[in-house]
DNA sequence: CGCAGGTTTGAACCTGCTCAAAGTTTGTGG
DNA sequence: CCACAAACTTTGAGCAGGTTCAAACCTGCG
């Protein structure tokens, strides 16, 4: 039993039904632990994977680099996500995953998970479907980003997190630890920093949401999601009813 | 040898190298072909997919609505493309597939394919590599719609598609059958029509692209792939100079 | 205590939106 | 093969959400 392996299991329990067996087979799993940095690149653009990464502790982030210097943020991950399964069968990455605050991951060889994922269909599924629902979110991000109003792209925004870190067992008293920049959650829900400071300070003085010193609190769920028009449908997490605080 | 089979393992060997006898097994898969009338959804938003689709003729879409009746577009599905491989492992759909055109499509039940990944590592290896350039395009579209300019953004659109189809063996002249309306377009890159239409004033005077009666034809590759920033690493495709015309 | 990184503010600007109407093309039935 | 309707494209003019650039203000940390 390891680290990696326990959250990885963990994981993937949220997400869908796990045999004893394969339970047992994954928390078995051994790998790599590293700190890595604040702004330092695990993967880059370009890269062939040879590694799955999984989040032990601190916040990491998956983006490119556009033309003008502009950077896209596709996804945050917070602690036992996964980023990068995919790796295992795409053949070279096209976009960088770097760690946003000092942060412990787990490099678990993607030798080991071929293993799994041949022996044991279990494993296999679950892992699959984790793929899915990380393309499933993409989705909704495209959706986010392209159609939506400021205020909303950032109620969208703070909903999905917080229904993220609340599976993840790591939202207390309604907050959660959210530790970017205004400027870094601009790259991610395609606007200015400067639009995203007076639009936060609306949702602020509405009193539903409050957020200082990288932790993020709920004050109104039910404002919140409705301003961001959020179904959680899309997480296609077991406990669904996570998307509501409590 | 079937219809769908056959474009099924045309598709996959798009993206990756296949053993003749993985080539043999797929070749074999045997499903219903179906015409889909155009506008008609093959799939709804919550419905439990016990199928993969195969596009044989036509023009598919994936799309969901939001709130105030937005349309956005995730991806289209031009001709051997297969949306919906990830029903094999999601279990409800969140989002739309639908014809924009009278199409003809292929319906595998997921029952045969479960058998062929289990019993094949070459075709689960295509299978899910081929789930997750899908995902690869997501995050592409949403990078685009997120922070392109229009201009940009029909160009990068334009590349896709032509990127896409050429690979497909479908564009002949420069050109392919692209059938859908700038209406459609504008939901897709996340514009309004008539933004769109005024944008693409711009590039066919600048005799970059045409495109008349659901027929686009690049004039210029270089401009367009330029004005569009258009990387076709992205697709992952095995034969990757399939971005350059000619 | 002072600095660096992050947040807040202001004011002008511009890209893309809205609404509404006029053209044009496509498809259908007579 | 024409006539008509429906669908799609083009045009205009005013508006607004978000951007830009620049400066001031916090706040945490060494």
């Amino acid at each position: 039993m390891t680290v990696i392996g326990e959250a990885l299991a963990f994981h993937l329990g949220l997400i869908g039904e796990m045999s004893a067996e394969d339970r047992a087979a994954i928390v078995a799993v051994e790998g790599e632990v590293r700190d890595l940095p604040r702004h330092k690149d695990i993967i880059r653009h370009g890269d062939r994977g040879t590694h799955a990464v999984i989040v032990l502790s601190g916040l990491l982030q998956r983006y490119t680099i556009g033309p003008e210097g502009k950077r896209q943020i596709h996804s945050f991950y917070l602690p036992t996500d996964s980023p990068c399964l995919e790796t295992l069968y795409i053949d070279y990455m096209d976009n960088n995953l770097g760690a946003v605050v000092d942060s412990r991951i787990g490099l678990i060889p993607n030798d080991k998970l071929y293993r799994l994922i041949g022996e044991r269909e279990g494993i296999r599924k679950l892992i699959w479907r984790e793929t899915l629902v990380q393309a499933a979110v993409f989705r909704e991000w495209l959706m986010r980003n392209s159609n939506m109003p400021a205020h909303a792209k950032l109620a969208h925004f703070f909903c999905e997190m917080f229904a993220r870190a609340r599976a993840a067992g790591l939202v207390t008293e309604n907050s959660f630890d959210l530790p970017i920049t205004q400027e870094t959650l601009a790259d991610a829900v395609g606007l200015t920093a400067v639009h995203v400071n007076r639009t936060l300070m609306l949702l602020r003085d509405a009193g539903v949401v409050e957020w200082r010193s990288g932790r993020l609190t709920v004050k109104d769920w039910t404002k919140l999601s409705e301003t961001g028009d959020f179904d959680p449908h899309y997480l296609h997490l077991r406990e669904t009813r996570g998307s509501a605080p409590g």
